[in-house]
DNA sequence: TGAACTTATCCGCCTACGCGGATATATTAA
DNA sequence: TTAATATATCCGCGTAGGCGGATAAGTTCA
């Protein structure tokens, strides 16, 4: 009972669901955050260790940056949650420019490669 | 957006969740949810208040009593997240106990009367 | 009108958690 | 090993909102 309250108080926080209507999108680091979310580094990570402690996504090292997902849900129903957010957050127009920043973004960032 | 952050933040404490637990078996009065959260009445209205200022539930005066009910959900999106949140709750053995509790206690004033 | 009852709001107190700059801790590359 | 980069954590500060007792407001009945 506890445990839904906070699996809820996870989703009662704009930056959190900004990011996790990106991590909907797949996999993404920290920076990659950080530049479409426009927010400090230290308000990102914070949000991620807040969304890693209430099971809503796992991170991963790969050498200097941390990816993170959207960790697997356990139950059906967590998973029917998961993707009813999905479709919540995809009537937002925010969220719409959140993903296409996304987008550009990574696209100048090929360039450069 | 913010305002999607506010519908869940609702969700995001038990005794919220426990209310609306016991709604979504029907309308309910406010003394009724005293006698089967055993919290006391400030802390009910208080989260009634909460509840209703977030469009979760609504209130009708019957006399001195108010009963509250869900609201209904303006979206069919936002009606399939009242449905999964009543299946989630449905498992937690807390929330059987409440709805036990109310059949007892209204049994129990219905012999009163 | 006044007493009894139901509900809402007020109050002071306290904790969780938001914020973002500063600092610490990886990791990589020179 | 040092410098640069990426990320996490620390810090002080501020606000939202939890709590429950006390009080106010609405309703009913005698």
């Amino acid at each position: 009972m506890q445990s839904t309250a906070q699996f809820f108080k996870a989703l009662s926080e704009e930056p959190r669901l900004r990011i996790l209507n990106l991590l909907l999108g797949g996999e993404i680091c920290v920076c990659d955050l950080m530049a479409v979310l426009q927010l400090p580094q230290s308000t990102i990570s914070r949000h991620l260790a807040y969304l890693r402690n209430t099971g809503w996504v796992e991170g991963r090292r790969l050498g200097a940056w941390m990816y993170y997902r959207l960790a697997e849900m356990e139950t059906p129903l967590a998973q029917e949650m998961v993707e009813l957010l999905g479709r919540r957050l995809a009537e937002l127009p925010e969220t719409r420019q959140d993903h296409a920043a996304l987008a550009d973004f990574r696209r100048s960032k090929e360039k450069c490669a």
